[in-house]
DNA sequence: GTCTATAGTGCGATAGAC
DNA sequence: GTCTATCGCACTATAGAC
């Protein structure tokens, strides 16, 4: 790598690039998938070339892991933020906030990039990081949430919370399914949301 | 299809063939995934030749479709045998039930499968079809098990039922996406479902 | 029905001009 | 850095012998 010959503009210059094959891909994977998606798809979707598009990914399985990997990671940055806010949201909020953050495109592309985790070790790698990471950021919020407003003692909040993590994970990953293949945001869907609310309050 | 030219033993010898397919194509799904899987592997892996296969199958996409189709109906009957026993299972039992009962290889395959049914209209046919068919087997016995066991009245036990199976298929999916990238029966999975269990009781 | 062999196609990745 | 042009490969599906 000589990046130490390139001027200092071109690396932010670098990331739109970067960004546009990016944005472009994420449109080729919603319309015919990860698989059947090839790289004059996206040059074409792009208005780049394939010579360009090489010198900012090395191969075609690098843009792949590179959209999965920006996708899981605004997953995890939305979700810090949510909880970062000072509201102190309960963990039916928490549930509904992940649901409707997550739009039906994003949702097809997950599962796209779930089932590629299953062949792909890196892309497993990234997929199980990013859903650690949320797991135990949602843990760290019930846990404050189930001191603060159930007034649970230390010690039974964190064990608490650390399974009721996991299930608001399972519901989540659930919805992920359920948004990107029922495409419904439907009644049943708001009285699904509902009632796990209740639920998990 | 000139199949009344075929002598009659030919026809269970046909699906014989024709799960020694699947089969084989199912064990290279688990190895390469479905995108990566070429016919000729299948071929390897099952002992016949391209020919044979193009016999049973017209194309590719139809050998997946069919090893999805598959996966997904031995779910289904599996869980109405669970619920067609006269042992009246909680909830509870249920989902741990659907849990234990899915092997990671199947687990994976299903996620290749989600993946391809964001794309494929017919696997996401197949898929939804599956689906709303579990869930509603699952809000059968629920509301069956609200009345018996609970002592709900019929018309509460009925809409409850019908937000605790959604709610149930969603954790489910959560754990097929666990178990396949996750590769867990660890402690924390049986926490979970203990936990669930508990939430779902 | 099953085989071997191959036709025909589309892909990922690179070379070299600018 | 980006383009055009293309190489070589792997793939799906078929043809024809048995």
């Amino acid at each position: 790598m000589r990046e130490a010959s390139l001027p200092k503009l071109s690396q932010a210059r670098q990331e739109l690039r970067r960004q546009q094959i990016l944005q472009a891909a994420m449109r080729c994977f919603v319309r015919n998938g990860m698989g059947r998606t090839s790289v004059a798809d996206i040059t074409a979707e792009s208005g780049l070339s394939a010579g360009s598009i090489y010198t900012h990914f090395a191969s075609k399985a690098e843009i792949v892991q590179a959209t999965a990997q920006d996708l899981l990671e605004r997953r995890l940055t939305a979700l810090a933020g949510f909880v970062g806010e000072a509201r102190l949201p309960s963990p039916a909020q928490l549930l509904r906030h992940l649901a409707d953050g997550i739009s039906r495109d994003e949702a097809r592309v997950g599962l796209q990039a779930w089932g590629e985790a299953t062949t792909d070790p890196v892309m497993c790698g990234n997929v199980v990081a990013t859903t650690d990471g949320m797991r135990d950021a949602i843990a760290a919020h019930c846990e404050v949430w189930l001191v603060a407003v159930k007034g649970h003692e230390a010690s039974v909040a964190r064990s608490r919370a650390a399974g009721l993590a996991a299930q608001l994970m399972a519901v989540y990953q659930g919805l992920i399914v359920r948004k990107a293949l029922f495409g419904t945001t439907d009644a049943a869907d708001e009285t699904f949301i509902a009632d796990a609310a209740d639920r998990f309050a």
